[in-house]
Order: C-alpha cells, then structure tokens, then sequence
DNA sequence: GCGACGACTCATGTATACACGGACGCCGCC
DNA sequence: GGCGGCGTCCGTGTATACATGAGTCGTCGC
C-alpha cells in the first residue's frame, strides 16, 4: 500500500478514535519520524485530513478540529437533510435484498448490546452497512460523497452514545423503522423515520457531550495530545 | 500567493470554463512546465482537484472528469435537498440587509440580460453572492461545505444555459421570489420557491445537454484537450 | 519596568533526484 | 497471422535538500 494511504489512514484512525484529542499539534517532521515515512506522504495526509475537516493549518503547525455543541447541532441539521432525502430514495430505487439481510441482523441487536465492547463493535457495523446500502440504493454519487463527508464526523462523536446502551437500544429499533419502510417502498416515512431517528441521537449526543468539546479540552496537556 | 494555491486556481478555473475538458489528460511534469512551478505544488493541485471530483486518477495521468446526464440528474437531487434545507434555515435565521440589497440588484437583472457578456456576468455574481448570502445566513459550516460543492459543479454545468436569454429572465424572477421569502421569514416558500427553481433549472440543462456528456465528448482529439 | 525592535529558530513551501510499478510495443513462437 | 511473453519506457510515489516567512525570545532603549 501507498505510504501517504497508510499516513491518512492511521491519521484519520488516531483522530476518530480520540487518541489525538481536539488541539493536537500535528507537524510534518514529527509525523515523518513516528511513521517512519519522508515529509511527502505526511504532507499528502495532513492535506486530506484538513479537505475532510478533521484537522486545520495554523501559524505553528496543523492542529485537530475541535468539535463544539453547535457543531454538532449543525452536523444533524446537515445529516438530516442529506439523510432523509437519502432514505426516501432508497426506499424508491432499492433493491430488497441488501434491507431484508440488514433487517435480520438489526433484531439480534439487542443481543449484541449486551455482549460487551466485541458486540458494541459489531452493532456499529450494523449501522455501517445500512448506511452503505442506502448510499448503495440512492444511487446517487454526489448524495454519496456528502453522505461520507457527514458520516466521517459524525464517527468521531459516536463515542458519546457507544456506552449509553439504554440510547442504543432504542436507536436499533429507529433503525428497524428505516429499514422496514425501505422495504416497503414508502420513501415518506422511511424519510420522515430517519428525522426521528437524528432527532434523537441529536438530544442523547448533546446530553452526553461536555460543555465545551468532545474529546479532552485544548487546554490540559494531558498526554494524549503529545507525537 | 503560493505556488500551489495558483496551480489549482489555474487548473480548476479552466475545467470550469471549458478549456480543460472531460477526458483531458494531465500529466505532473506537463502541467508543472506549462504553470512554471515544480511537480510539488501541481501534485497538490491535482490531488485537491480529484477531492473535488474534477478529476480522477487514471493509470496514464489524472484526467478531467466527464458529466454525464445522469450526473446531472443526481446533482440537482443533491441541490435540492441542500439548497432547500439552507433556504428554509436562511429565512430563519437572515439578517435583513444583505438580502434586501440582493433583491435590489435583482430587479435590474432583465436589463442585464440585455447587455451581452458583460451583463451575464455581473448577473450571475449576483446569482453567486445570493448564494453566498444564504450560506452565511444558514450559519451552519457543515451545510456550507457541502453547498460549495455543488456549487463547483453546477459552474461547470452553468454553461448550457448562459446563452439561453428567456431562461435566464425566468431564472433572476425565481431567484426573486426565493429572496422574498427569505425577507419575509417564510421558512416553507423559501424552500419550496428553492425547489421549483432548481427543478425548472434541470428540466432547461436536460434539454441543452448533448447526447452524452457536458463540454467536447472525450473522444474527440480537437486539440481542447491537450496541454 | 515596560515596550518595541531585531535576530534567531523552526515549520512549512518548493524544487529536484531517485525508486518503483504498470502499460505499451515489439519480437518470437505456435 | 494471432497470441503470449519479455523488455523498455514513462509516469507517479517517495525521499531529501534548500528557500522563505512568520513567530518567539531576548535585549536594548526609553
């Protein structure tokens, strides 16, 4: 695999996972050396990273985007329009099989919500896939891209809700909704499921989310913002 | 100004007006002798770009996309769903002026559309700095981000109709009524207004798009095409 | 003691040289 | 004559050296 590939990936890992916290000071050389890879594809990576937000130049370096309450408002009124409208087509231009598999495995989501941190994993990927096969069925690239843009930030403030298992709970059963009204073929309500279902998470997420950023403030040097 | 940031302005401008078009081949070394600067900084130019989705890395060079009908179809699906939600959140959320101002300058566009080159381009900065205004106006980043999205691409597709003087007029009165609402803090007719344009928009592309893809096919070798 | 000016330092921006890999064309064989 | 393999070439990927500019720290003057 390509260097810069891999200096993304890692990059863009370390900053969904909250391993660099908001206000991490990411320079070229320091990346180089930790990677073991030249200035050149850390470059590429620092650049993408900030295309996709996650990260902007400053005067001494490029740093991690913080995420404030009000950004996470604006990420939901995004997602909602993308979102429902995304929904609504799928459930238009599906094609049943994807849905009816999804639907299976979203009923043994309570299941896996009791099973600890491996079932924590495999529930999102639950929620990874329905979001990939409405992308898929919407069949609309340019909804696609901006659907990925929504859903790389809305990853890194997942981790307010993943221990909430009372929210995740409830949110397999928004999700069911979407999905039967997918299969169904009524793009009203599978649309208007989805605004109930962002609705919610909105309030669990602001409920969860500290006062000032997700992650640690900008301010402690805690370690977590150190090469 | 850095080199990089005027190798993309330059690259980016000239696919948006033509001279680039679909299926050009741009190679790093042939494009860093034609702009004057080192493979470095055209790299990041064409990496930016194919983040655009402008152009796309092929196995012999980057090449400009092409736009097909489809894509067409799917842009306008995404604009609506983005462009209605930020009328809608425009009108909420407006400060009067800036649209006041707009409405003015609007109401002149028929005399505009009189005046040849010139006129069609101070109207359509105009259609822009309505576009701008609703942006700022929405306050929401994320929907921002995703606004000048496919506002690049729609510039790229504005071509079809820049000679086409009844649509035009047609247009500046739709964008009118967008204004007014907006001023008039109807959420609702904003984004309904919103969404009859950019139907009555499309339905004008389809009829001037070519058979098969927006600007010379790619087959051609008409010499748009080459360095 | 405070403020401003200046030099130094460090990080990014750019240029260039080398490495690697695939694509195309040519040649030989079937 | 067509197909398959091999070699060459070209273009991107990576590493590194140099240039430039802003920020910071120290010092000097008021």
């Amino acid at each position: 695999m390509r260097a810069g590939e891999r200096a993304y990936d890692t990059l863009r890992g370390e900053i969904l996972d909250g391993v660099l916290g908001p206000g991490t000071v990411l320079q070229e050389v320091e990346q180089s050396v930790r990677l073991g890879v030249s200035r050149t594809p850390v470059r590429e990576a620092l650049r993408r990273l900030a295309a996709d937000g996650l990260v902007e130049p400053t005067a001494r370096g490029t740093i991690v985007t913080a995420i404030s309450r009000a950004d996470i408002v604006a990420l939901y009124e995004l997602r909602e329009a993308l979102e429902a409208r995304a929904a609504g087509l799928a459930a238009r231009r599906r094609a049943d099989a994807p849905f009816l598999a999804i639907r299976d495995r979203l009923h043994d989501a309570p299941r896996l919500l009791a099973e600890g941190e491996a079932g924590l994993t495999r529930y999102f990927e639950i929620v990874d896939d329905l979001d990939r096969a409405i992308d898929e069925a919407a069949a609309n690239p340019f909804l696609g891209s901006a659907l990925r843009s929504v859903q790389l930030h809305s990853a890194r403030i997942r981790r307010l809700s993943r221990h909430n298992p009372d929210r995740l709970r409830a949110a397999a059963g928004e999700h069911e909704l979407i999905v039967d009204a997918i299969i169904a073929g009524d793009a009203e309500l599978a649309s208007h499921a989805t605004h109930v279902h962002l609705h919610r998470s909105l309030t669990n997420a602001l409920a969860s989310a500290p006062d000032d950023d997700v992650a640690a403030p900008p301010g402690a040097d805690d370690g977590s913002r150190v090469a």
